[in-house]
Formats: structure tokens, sequence, C-alpha cells
DNA sequence: CTGAAAGCGCTTACAG
DNA sequence: CTGAAAGCGCTTACAG
């Protein structure tokens, strides 16, 4: 039997008052105005001041109370990150990329996990504005496509940077990677490794990503005039199981691919694990490929030939982009694209060449 | 070329000022104490006076600004989520857990990755405490060997719960899984297929969970009389590439184990990999158990065999814990641990058995 | 370069 | 069951 814990202290009395900006400005002998510039890096404040208040500030271990300085400036200084049904490994090098650029500038980050296309949370997200827990808003693919509700805060004057959105007319900045590019070269990696006959995974149609992914792929295949092959195309979702019944259809065809490229990595894996079963050897038998370059990508056999998506990179450049506007800044442009990266590892070969494998 | 965007209105003049508690009380003819009285549900109003309040808080749209409420009561409403070095995988569940609870309870979630035994670290922890941004806090190994955080939290009083800690004494509540008796239960598992040689990677000896494994692994050895072989332990660090580098340690002993029992799924699956890569057949020539159940377990070929970890349920139960301390209200006991379940996959079987590949 | 006053929108503590 | 007063700890807007 352990002894009961209780914090009795709370939600009766209240803690010792911690040190304010009264006692700083009473310390050094200046008013709290003049503390509150030293702190906010004023740089109006001399310099002779300034060194007396920031010592003041140590000495006294004072750190300034977030709550009063966002009721006080009508500001939360919290960037909102919301995001819904992606992949989760997309969804966690989002938010680092954002965290540490939120950290940096001296801003928090919110994440906001929602399904944005139902109305009560558009309602939840609009919510956070009226509470000013959030200054603007960061928006994940699907999210993009919540219409009204970007139209509401377009009116309401709330600054949001969308990632890899479907619309892409307006005034409202977003970035993206250049999924059409990617999906072209990894599809003349294949068609330069000999491959004619190749399955194609779809992505989640929500995600514009797919469409560009998709047209790249027809692109390469019209380029090097490979006709195309509807019968060849499956939809899939982003998940791992769509990969698998999207590769198990696609690998029952007579005569079947020699090569299947899945419009992500989670796909992809799954399109190993039903071609293992099949006992079809990769990448001698059937070459496979992948998009994004998540850590899956190198923690299955073979290692995914792959598109690096620079999601870190694009997350963080939304995130320096929505602070700049937050600040006021003006930003020239709304558009950034960034490029991607072919990986060539072990899950692709040349067509019927039994020597690559393993 | 496409037009500036710019929100002129961000840093210059103030938005206009929205409704306030003032309003609502004005609009129904009370004191602004009465309509802060409904709002927090405070049972004291009467059914009448509550009813017009509410119509009044939805006619006019009135929602409360979290910073006021914040700086009045001196709390944050925030739950600090500390974590550093784990697996994504693990990470995610755990702030899916911690956040969805939060939510339920009117509370928010603020994630703080940090090495906690960086001492700049600590001091940025105690920062959020000082600033107000935090009411409490929710450790992930391996931030609960902080000591010195920890008992500086204790000092203050400021509310924590850990996960999976390696002190386990003390006054400070925490939840954990049953690892020893996971690992004992995968041990048997694999000892009742008819193996005696087996292998085990240990995880990363921060973590107490990668000590009670091993315990558990050693034990289920003991109680079925199998000598315990200390050449077949390896050192990993939960990463995937450690349960690579560890497996080819296994792998080239003469003569190898017949099943190597990884610490986690992420290093079960870098077994996997050398096991293909040198052509060993899973289960056929050699069994692979991992450890916790995330997503990668299913996505690897074979599905692992593993131990199930209720990761997501642990996180719920510190939140639950935590924001009840939050509340003032006690807590019997500080010690919670949830039981672990065998899943049985494919990559595990009989020694020996050539049937059962694939 | 510095400061006094007012106010941000709530809750606390107390009274009735 | 309800309310008037004071205060939480900052920033804004203005003045000098």
């Amino acid at each position: 039997m352990l002894t009961a814990l209780s914090y009795p202290h709370i939600g009766r009395t209240l803690d010792p008052v911690s040190v304010t900006i009264f006692d700083v400005a009473r310390h050094v002998g200046v008013s709290i105005k003049t503390v509150s510039r030293v702190i906010n890096n004023d740089p109006v404040v001399s310099e002779d001041t300034r060194a007396k208040v920031m010592a003041a500030v140590r000495e006294l271990g004072y750190v300034p109370n977030v709550s009063a300085r966002r009721l006080a400036s009508r500001r939360s200084y919290v960037v909102g990150l919301v995001f819904h049904n992606a992949t989760w490994a997309y969804i966690t090098e989002v938010q680092q990329g954002v965290l540490e650029t939120c950290r940096k500038e001296g801003y928090g980050m919110l994440i906001h996990p929602c399904n944005a296309k139902k109305s009560e949370d558009q309602q939840e997200i609009l919510r956070l504005v009226a509470q000013q827990q959030v200054d603007g808003f960061i928006f994940t693919p699907p999210c993009d496509n919540a219409v009204a509700l970007l139209e509401e805060l377009e009116a309401r004057r709330i600054p949001f940077v969308r990632l890899t959105p479907c619309v892409r007319q307006g005034p409202s900045p977003f970035v993206a990677a250049d999924d059409w590019r990617g999906a072209y070269e990894m599809t003349e990696h294949l068609i330069n490794l000999g491959h004619r006959r190749i399955g194609f995974i779809m992505g989640n149609p929500d995600h514009q990503a797919s469409h560009d992914r998709l047209a790249g792929f027809k692109a390469a295949l019209e380029a090097h005039r490979i006709p195309f092959n509807p019968a060849l195309i499956q939809q899939g979702d982003f998940q791992f199981e769509s990969g698998v019944t999207c590769a198990r259809a696609l690998l029952g065809m007579e005569p079947r691919p020699t090569a299947i490229f899945a419009s992500n990595d989670d796909m992809a894996a799954g399109v190993l694990a039903v071609a293992h079963q099949m006992g079809i050897s990769i990448p001698a038998d059937l070459s496979v490929a992948g998009f994004d370059d998540v850590p899956l990508a190198r923690q299955v056999w073979p290692a995914l030939t792959t598109i690096r998506q620079p999601i870190y990179e694009i997350a963080v450049s939304a995130a320096q982009l929505l602070i700049r506007l937050l600040k006021g800044e003006s930003v020239e442009t709304s558009f950034y694209e960034l490029p991607t990266t072919l990986i060539v590892r072990e899950s692709t070969g040349p067509v019927g060449d039994p020597e690559s494998l393993g």
C-alpha cells in the first residue's frame, strides 16, 4: 500500500507570487515599460540601462509570464498545425520542422489533428482563433480541402500556409514538393532499366500529390513512347494495406508487370510483402519503387528505391513563411516548390536479370 | 509574378474587439461573475439564469479568451509532454493518447522534445513552469532519468507522471507496461516451438524496459532449465540500424541461434533484413520476434511475432492521472502497470521445420 | 531615450 | 444564489 499523493496547494490557495516585471523595475529603479522594452529587444533603450535591467533579470530570475503577454498584446505567438489522415511518418517530420522553426522564432506550436472536412471540426478551428490560442495555421493535406474554412480565415485575416494543396491559385501561400518531376524521374529510372509493363499504385485522391505523381508517371511513359495501359493503374490510399490489395491485383495479371511504382513508401512496402508471399524475387523478377523516403523505406527488405521528398524542409519553409506573415512582413511570392531526389536502393533492377538478387 | 501578400493589420492596429464576458453579462442583465460561473459549470447557479446566459453566449458567439483565464487563474491548463530519443512510432502513439485525454478534460498539450540529461534543457523545462506555460508534465523514457530536474519539480510542487521509469520508489506516480512478463511470455513461446539457442538483442540501457525485458528473457530460460549463454546477448539501442549490427554478430556465430528475440520491433526488422540478405528463410531457418507491436511489425515481411505493449492506453492513463493531480484530487496508488499481449504472426515457427515458410 | 496611465478579459476572495 | 471590487502581469498608445 503506497501513500496517497496529492497536491493540496492546487485548487485551494495560490502559489507564492513569482518575480514580476514590477520587481525588476523596482530593483533597477526604472519603469516597468523600460523593463518591457529590454525583454522585447526594443533597440531604443540605452546600452547602459539595458545592461542594468539584464543584470537584474538574471539576479532575480525573472521570467516573463506568457499569459499576461498574450492577453495584453492580444496575440498568442502560437502556430497551429492542422492535419488529418496523413501517414504518421509524414506528420512526424512536418511536426519536427515546424516546431524547430517556431522555437527559433520565439513561437509555440499547437498540434491539432482533426477531420477538416467536418463542419464541427471547422468550428473547432475557428474556436482556436476566437480563444486567442493561435495566430495562424499550417495545413497539411488533405486539410487544405476545407475550402469554406479557409475562406472564413481569409475573411478574418488569419494567416495560414498550406502544404502541397489542391487549389494553387489565390493569394494564400503554400509550399510543395515537385511531385510531378519526382514521379517522372522514377518512371524514367524504371524505363532505363528496361521496364515497359509498369504497374502504378495511386495515392489518396484527396491529396494533390496523388494526381501529380500519376501525371508525372504518364508523362514519362509518353516521352519514351510507351503506350499507357489503364489496367496497370490501381487506386490506393497511401496506407500499407492498400498497397497489399493493389499489389495482389497487379501481380495476378497475365502477363504481370515487371515493375510496380507505388505512390508512397508505405504502399510499396505492401507490394514487397505480397511479392515475397508469392515467391517473386525482388528485384530479379519484379522491381518495386516508392515515394517520400520515410524511415520505412530503409527498414524493409530489400531497401526501397524511392523519391526523397524534403518533408522537413517543406515544413521549415512553411513555418518561416507563416511567421513572417504573423510579424506583419510581406511575402513576395506565395508559391514555393522544392525539388525531389531519386534514391536508388535495392528494390529496383534491370528487367529479367537474376544476378541482381540480394 | 504573383502579388505580394501581407497582413497590414498585424502589428499595427488591433483587431476589432471581440465579444467579452462583459457583453454577455450586459445582454442578460447579470454580473460578469455569474457569466463566469456558467461557463465554468459552477453548479451553484440557478437553472433559470444558467439558461439565459447560455442563450446569450450562443447568440453573441461568445468564446472565452484563454489568455485572460490563464492569467487570472494563474494556471495554464496545459500538460507538457517531454520526450527524447525514443522511437518515433512510440512517441506518436503516446502523443495521441495524451492529446485525446487532454482534449476531453479541457486541457491543452504542449510537446517538448529535448535532451533531458543536458542541464540547459532542464533549465528550459523549468522555464516553461516559470512562464506559466505548463501546469504539469508527462515524461517518457529516458527523460525520467533527469533526476535533478524531477527533484526540483517536486520541490516546486509541480506534478508530473513518468512512463516506464527507471526509479520506481518515491511518491511521484508512473505508468508502465509489464515488460518483464511480456519478455517472459515471448521467450516461452520460442521455447515451446523447440528453440534452445535464442539470441537476444537488448535495447537502449537508459530505458528501464531494456533491463526488464532482458530479465524476463533470462527468467524464462531458467524456468525451462535452459542455460543462459552471455554470448547470445547483443547490446542494441532500439534503432533499426542496431538491429542490423547485432543480427550480423549473432548470425555469424557457429552454430548460429535458431531464434532471435529483439527488444523492439525496429530492431527485429533489422534482423529480418540481415537474414534475408544472408538467404536465411524465416521462420524455417530462423525465428524472429519483436516487442511493442508498432505499425512496422505488420509492414515487414514476414509480419513480426511480437509483444503488444498498450502504449496508447499507458499514455491515456498517465494523462488522466496527471490531470487528476492538477485538479487537486488525490491519487491512491502511484503505480500503474498494464498487461502485455503475445501476438503470434509469421516470423516465428518450430525449429527446423521447412514447411513453415511463407 | 524614458515613463504614467489605462486596459487586455478573465478569476479570486469576500460579502451578502 | 448573486455581485462589486481588486488584481493577475503584461503591452499599447501617448506624452515628454
